[in-house]
DNA sequence: GTAAGTTATTAAAACGTTTTAAAGGATTGC
DNA sequence: GCAATCCTTTAAAACGTTTTAATAACTTAC
């Protein structure tokens, strides 16, 4: 089959043990074997066995990423993200996409078997925390990306305070002064009552749900800023907001989150607070790898950053 | 650490290899004993050990997935078929997501480190093809999901022809005389085409690039149904064709292709050919199994289905 | 009561790597 | 010239599993 240590020792004749010693660069081993173990292990396309150095070292260089489905772009770039992070240190990346939480079961026993060094989670599993205690009981450490964890475990994730601060501030600072949050993110939305409050500006309404919107603004007419809890969530607020005959930006503005491709199309133009997606995927793969090798590691805030369109413009003088 | 066949034997008295007979349900076992031993192996959550397995099957039950990044919910879903039906067999998804060729080398590196049994290929990668070489000598099984191979390698892909016959004979059914076709997919197009001359129509303008189209749409106003490579397209298309003052559908109609999320809101309602994204990735799945395990394997064209919605309309009568 | 056959168990080797302790050979210091 | 030191190499064990061939303990048949 593929060429092994024990070949490239017996072609040479020198003893696995040197070849290994050569292959890993260990200054033991003489200049000059080295170099004819190295320049022949790449003539013949030597590849290391990762069976038997793993039984050895019992890493893997493994680690597993576990999400929820997602649409749009999000998903997308975090996992690309992580995954060239992971492949920069040699390491590959188990993927389980599920939003079913048999399959999660079958996903981390998965994870198990392989024996990934690491895990990271995307999306919220905490309605099946008990199918973690396995991976708990063997010490395998984790890593939750765009979620947050309860404490025992390192996460990353946008400042979403911030963020909310930001959606928040920027309407305020365009002249509205009757807002609407419509976010249900907590951390989102705290951010977006601690910039009104700043301002001493009325409490706004809040309907995380967004159910009822075009009722509620029907009944409160001075309404003119709404926080979106994302840019998909903006989609249906834009919907309830025109079913009702406002226009957007005119009588309405609308902030969103995420920074989706689509919001920037002519349809949409949304203002939004953009998530460094990629970002946080590389850091949460560093975070990973510094667990691995056992450094202890501070949960990250990443940055939001305002993203201005059309979508939010200066209230209408009433 | 965890728990051994070793460690199972020895608490059991017997012999590692009636412990590994009595796991794998080999007949030779007594009864008796193979029940006590599977009892212990759950009770200590026995997890076998992936490494000592793999050293001496050389199987990984890992299957290595590769793809460009790809926006929207299309990647998505197709990469959780893939997914799940790997997790189904017991074999994990290890993943490259990548679009720059360097990455490719080191994803492909990895998956050869981590003896993957097989490789699903989405996107296409043609242009580097010198890179899979090193995979091809190795003989590892390949799949391409949703592109076609120049013929080694079996293939699962949206039988783009029957599509592209949907879309155009769609318009065609509406009475549309005179369409263009803004499809750069080889197959696509040719089924556009087919349905066009079977009917007698006239020969459709073709603008693969769709670059100039409004300039197109106004140097020729009989015009009136466009189909488009894709939903992401059809927006592009959109654009242009709104640019003049057009409108959709009244003044033309367009057929998308692919069907993802956004093409149902109200924007947009796209009539569109949808792709079984999500069974194409089991498909693939399932065709590497089968390459893995040694049977011959053809290619197969998934079932487009058409469906209506408000992009398209019957031409005015002019 | 012996031979043949059946059933249940096991010892040992193998897979490919890393690592430790030892050994061999050469050089240096005195 | 002998011991101490250094440099390079290696033998051997270990990691956890599967598998093959052998052994042991019983039955059954005659």
């Amino acid at each position: 089959m593929s060429v092994t240590i024990k070949e490239l020792a017996r072609l040479l004749n020198v003893s696995p043990a040197t070849v290994s010693l050569a292959l890993n660069g260990d200054s033991r081993v003489a200049e000059e074997t080295s170099t004819k173990i190295k320049a022949l292990a790449d003539e013949l396309d030597y590849v290391p066995n990762n069976f038997g150095r793993g039984l050895q070292s019992r890493k893997s260089r493994l680690a597993g990423y576990l999400a929820g489905s997602v649409t749009g772009s999000f998903f997308d770039l975090i996992m690309q993200g992580i995954g060239e992070t992971a492949a920069a240190a040699d390491y590959g990346l188990l993927t389980g996409i599920t939003r079913a939480s048999e399959k999660i079961d079958s996903q981390l026993k998965i994870f198990l078997e392989k024996n990934v060094d690491g895990i990271i989670l995307s999306s919220n599993y905490s309605a099946h925390v008990e199918q973690f205690e396995k991976v708990e009981r063997r010490k395998i450490p984790m890593v939750f990306c765009s979620t947050q964890d309860s404490g025992r475990h390192p996460f990353v994730i946008t400042d979403n305070f911030k963020g909310g601060q930001l959606a928040a501030g920027h309407l305020i600072s365009l002249g509205h002064r009757y807002l609407a949050c419509c976010n249900h993110d907590k951390n989102r939305l705290a951010g977006n009552l601690d910039v009104i409050r700043r301002h001493g500006l009325p409490e706004p309404v809040q309907f995380p749900e967004g159910k009822e919107l075009a009722a509620i603004l029907k009944a409160n007419p001075l309404i003119t800023g709404i926080t979106a809890y994302s840019d998909t969530h903006a989609i249906k607020i834009k919907h309830a907001v025109e079913s009702i005959g406002l226009r957007i930006p005119e009588d309405i503005s609308i902030a969103g989150f995420d920074d989706m491709w689509f919001s920037e199309i002519r349809e949409f133009k949304f203002t939004t607070v953009a998530q460094p997606k990629k970002e946080i995927g590389q850091a949460a793969m560093q975070m990973l790898l510094e667990l691995i090798s056992g450094s202890d590691v501070a949960s990250r805030f990443m940055e939001p950053a305002l993203v201005v369109r059309e979508s939010t413009a200066p209230p209408a003088t009433k």
